[in-house]
DNA sequence: CGGGCGTCCTGTTCGC
DNA sequence: TGCGAACAGGACGCCC
């Protein structure tokens, strides 16, 4: 599941090729792409210039296209030579050009993006760009993109903010973090991980959480989310750099998929499996108050 | 507007 | 052993 860490890295990894051209686009699964998408076809013959992230989108802009991408859950983007067997479910295909000039303008030759999504929880959408992204953020014209509240590893999300928000919601703090109009890019591994790191129960009513304990858990949040894209991410069956491989911060996991396992932190409970608005919650009951 | 739930999808795991 | 059922999970759309 690609969350805030995953995908930087993999915008990390498209960013290696900024400045290459698309020569040619293929796609084939078209209720991946949104209603009032462009053509993708469109981006033709447009050089890449630039990459952005907010939250678990992410962009790439074109000459005069923005490529809107979310992973979903078992999306992954692999820049690989076409004479590679493609993974099953390569949905869209971006075959490049090479750099244009200089003495490594083919080293790119033959080579492809290839975004490849089993689940097909993934989401297309291409725009032309427009007044906004010139003047403003990249994207906030897009109607998806703009009702995202902070990326959560900006200063905008900060304690105060995170408190007030809370203050007007009675859900439970796990189920709050997790909705993107609040925080963009905090998912269900990270949500866990930032409770147990600022030892809160997940299960408290956000409104009932002081502004401390907002403060600790977004500064919480922000520090698990950095350590993970520094390890290139949380790898478990589909996540993938865009070179293939996985990332390694599974293994620095404190309590995500531990069930009875005993806890880091007092080493004398069991971590506690919930399921909380359909999905998995891990965490101490010693340890989170 | 907040909150809860159904929906999309397929590889993996579970249960008999 | 094998096969079908249940499950996982992000975000949207619909309902109250």
């Amino acid at each position: 599941m690609p969350e805030l860490p995953e995908v930087e890295c993999v915008r990390l990894g498209i960013e290696s090729v900024k400045g290459v051209q698309i020569h040619k686009v293929e796609w084939n699964y078209p209720a991946l792409w949104a209603k009032e998408t462009v053509d993708p076809q469109a981006i033709e013959s447009q050089k890449l210039i630039n990459t952005h992230r907010k939250g678990k989108y992410l962009i790439l802009e074109f000459d005069r296209h923005l490529l809107l991408l979310h992973l979903g859950m078992s999306g992954v983007f692999l820049l690989q030579d076409s004479q590679v067997e493609p993974r099953p479910h390569t949905h869209l295909v971006l075959k490049l050009k090479g750099k244009g000039h200089g003495s490594d303008s083919a080293s790119l030759n033959g080579w492809e993006l290839r975004f490849s999504d089993p689940r097909k929880f993934g989401h297309l959408h291409l725009i032309e760009k427009g007044e906004a992204s010139a003047k403003y953020s990249v994207g906030d014209e897009f109607e998806r993109w703009s009702k995202l509240g902070p990326d959560a590893l900006t200063r905008s999300f900060h304690g105060k903010y995170f408190f007030e928000k809370c203050q007007k919601s009675i859900r439970d703090i796990k189920i709050f973090i997790l909705d993107q109009k609040v925080v963009a890019g905090v998912g269900n591994i990270y949500a866990s991980e930032a409770l147990f790191r600022a030892k809160i129960d997940p299960t408290r009513p956000a409104n009932s959480l002081n502004l401390t304990e907002c403060t600790d858990l977004a500064k919480a949040a922000k520090w698990i989310m950095k350590k993970s894209v520094e390890k290139r991410g949380t790898t478990f069956s589909d996540y993938r750099l865009t070179n293939g491989k996985g990332g390694s911060f599974q293994s620095f996991l404190k309590v995500f998929q531990k069930e009875n396992e005993t806890c880091p932190g007092c080493k004398s409970h069991q971590i506690l499996k919930v399921e909380q608005d359909k999905r998995s919650t891990f965490y101490c009951r010693n340890c989170q108050k």
